[in-house]
DNA sequence: TCGGAAATTGTTATTTTATAACAATTGTTA
DNA sequence: TAACAATTGTTATAAAATAACAATTTCCGA
């Protein structure tokens, strides 16, 4: 265990990322719709997190009529297999960076431009699945967020995301 | 170090909890009116977080007149001096622990019956401070929050709190 | 002790996030 | 094709949080 996998993967190409979901999705008899896909797709293609209205708004641009429960339920679905996570902290939905095996993440979340960035350390699941059992508490997910400022906005370089 | 400091700490006893938090506040020259320390007393009260709106209702039965921003007011700066958390992955509030050293916590949460343990694990903060630290990311804060059963529950004794 | 600034609380209105309930549509299968 | 399940659309509402401004209280110096 020379590298241990903490590394923080840069966003996946939307289209390779798309091609695997829909293989993730036939391989698992569930089925990625237009809708579940597309905004499987909105949020992989966006620089930062975003909220369910947004997704909303986007879907709107795109001409297709809906309402919050028709996000809300393709989120759920999506965070079901594991395709994107959401950030308790902001209220917000972020596509998974290392979707095909489950997993609850770790996020370094930028509170100047909202950039998020997704860790897997294992070591830190581990600790608290162990402090969990210690209790005789049953872990079914973890939630881990550490807020902040990313090293762009540490230097100025960026104010505010759109 | 054959004792790590990761024992969940009980609920502390409200009066001498509430005598500290005086001390506390006064040393800090921050003023812990009577609203704030009423909202502190009814978390410290409270064998499960409670949500603004729940301890308002609290509020209302003593006969005091407010609205929302009255609670959200004193919890913002109940947080602020370290004297409750909010679990954000519940939108709820509960009474600190271990007051006095600012912490950010970690919570062992009972989806079944409501009820939250505090941790205070420094090796799960370190690492993710290191985590942080290696990507050059300013950690400002840390939410981290384990949901799940607790061993009551899963004993099938307790159904759902109050 | 009086007056003015600062902090705290009260009040009204609104925004933001999320869900309930039911109808319409689509997909699947017998 | 008829029946059934899954998905999406729609309307309405609930729940959580904040904005903006007024009233009150506290603090401090004149
Ligand atoms: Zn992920
Ligand atoms: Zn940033
Ligand atoms: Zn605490
Ligand atoms: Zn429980």
């Amino acid at each position: 265990m020379f590298s241990l996998d903490t590394a923080a993967s840069p966003p996946p190409d939307p289209r390779q990322a798309l091609a695997r979901a829909d293989a993730l999705c036939q391989e698992r008899g569930v089925r990625l719709t237009e809708l579940r896909r597309r905004v499987l797709e909105i949020l992989w293609n966006s620089p930062t997190p975003l909220g369910a209205y947004a997704i909303l708004d986007v879907l709107r641009e795109d001409g297709r009529t809906g309402a919050p429960p028709t996000v809300y339920r393709a989120l759920e679905f999506l965070l079901e297999q594991g395709l994107i996570h959401r950030l308790t902290s902001q209220s917000m939905f972020t596509g998974c960076r290392q979707p095909g095996s489950r997993h609850d993440g770790q996020f370094l979340i930028c509170q100047d431009c909202g950039q998020v960035d997704e860790l897997n350390n294992p070591a830190i699941e581990e600790l608290l699945r162990a402090e969990a059992a210690a209790r005789e508490f049953e872990a079914l997910a973890q939630r881990v967020e550490v807020l902040g400022r990313c090293p762009d906005c540490r230097r100025g370089a960026i104010d505010h995301a759109a």
